[in-house]
DNA sequence: TACATACTTTCACTATAATCGAAATATGGA
DNA sequence: TCCATATTTCGATTATAGTGAAAGTATGTA
């Protein structure tokens, strides 16, 4: 009937509470089996079974088989991005137990956004990064200072290495908790890595909040001028 | 259930083909009444009335009221960009119809995307203007060169009041159609209607559209360099 | 006042889709 | 070969949501 791309089929991939949980679980850009997943969904892994064959045909999802294990993950980062987009422009969530409301609270301190950091951290860090000159903030994306080079490559950070890659260097990623900007792109997904690598930050087991270690919390003020 | 916002609530909002069909025909920006949008969407009044309820009490669509007309909007810009990035990452449509597939090409041709021109038309333009020198690609926006300021000043457009519009400037949008980018932000919405006032283009009925006339033929071409 | 138009609300019908139990399949290990 | 684990397929049940007829409301016109 309609003249215009079939909106209507990826929204309804998107439109069931269970799909979208197993799309919000898979956006910490990690591989999850099935049953992993329809845990965090709350559903027999029968039914998550069922979302995920949709997911995957709606090439929302890709799947690589290993042995018994079905791993499967957002099939590209274009997704994670669409998908973090669109929980800006939805209600917040409903509050409906204390547990659900400290969740909520690890997720919006700290997370990741597929590859790189999010949450209130992720701004903040952000935001320093900008105020030390390290960064220049255009309209949608981020450019790198010469100060900046000096700092990223001292910091331990390959730029070279992370320009050839074929993707976006340094776009503007907008928080849904926060609703400010915060790094994406490469050098993001560069500093994510590098954050891990020096044990600053852990992840928390289930949801894709992130958790900042006493190391961290030194290295982030010290560095970053941010109290975590 | 979830501790992520509720992305399922907005994502049933669209996917509904109906509804989908609703939304698109409110890309082109422009007020719509209830009875246009049940013929564009091929359905009775009073279903439509029922969707459109919907879609405004979910904050997607605005509604003003002016005697026994009710007049519907989509609520925002950025429901408009969410939208089209929507379109992108979707299915292409189906054709099932003579008429369809001419309607298709005549969007993918030319038309508007909520406040400036997108298709063939707004990719081609986008891309003169950059070759020309006059933008200059950044990784998500333009910037307009020296050269530029001056012919978008001589081509009749006021740069200093588009700049004052509390908006992005001009950010790139990518093209469903094409799979490229065009120009968007306020300075698209100021082409799109420096165009109009021109009389190089008009809008084709119950489409979003866009055809140009005999007129716009020759000043895309000596102006822009572009075979239309 | 009477009537037409624009639109919404109510209601009943129908179709679709999510869910899960049960059974089937596939893989790895003992 | 047998069993445990991971996942899918099938089938039945249940809930939900779109649809349009009919009636209701509001606004403008004769």
């Amino acid at each position: 009937m309609s003249i215009n791309p079939n909106m209507a089929e990826v929204a309804s991939l998107l439109s069931e509470a269970s799909r979208a949980t197993i799309l919000a679980s898979l956006m910490d850009g990690r591989f999850h089996t099935a049953s992993e997943l329809a845990f965090m969904a709350a559903i027999k892994p029968q039914t998550a079974s069922f979302h995920l064959a949709k997911l995957v045909e709606g090439n929302l999802v890709k799947v690589e088989k290993q042995g018994r294990h079905r791993y499967f993950q957002l099939a590209n980062v274009e997704i994670a991005q669409f998908l973090e987009a669109f929980l800006t422009i939805s209600p917040p969530p409903e509050v409906r137990s204390l547990k659900q409301s400290s969740q909520i609270k690890l997720l919006q301190d700290a997370r990741t956004c597929y590859d790189h950091l999010a949450g209130k951290l992720g701004v903040q860090l952000t935001e320093s990064m900008v105020s030390s000159g390290y960064l220049k903030k255009e309209e949608q994306q981020y450019t790198i200072t010469p100060t900046g080079q000096l700092f990223f490559t001292e910091f331990g950070i390959d730029l070279t290495a992370l320009t050839r890659k074929r993707r976006s260097f340094s776009h503007a990623c907008l928080d849904w908790s926060e609703r400010r900007h915060h790094l994406a792109g490469a050098l993001g997904q560069g500093l994510l890595t590098r954050f891990f690598d020096l044990a600053w930050i852990t992840r928390v087991p289930s949801i894709r909040a992130i958790k900042v270690t006493e190391k961290g919390r030194q290295g982030f003020k010290q560095i970053f001028h941010i109290d975590v």
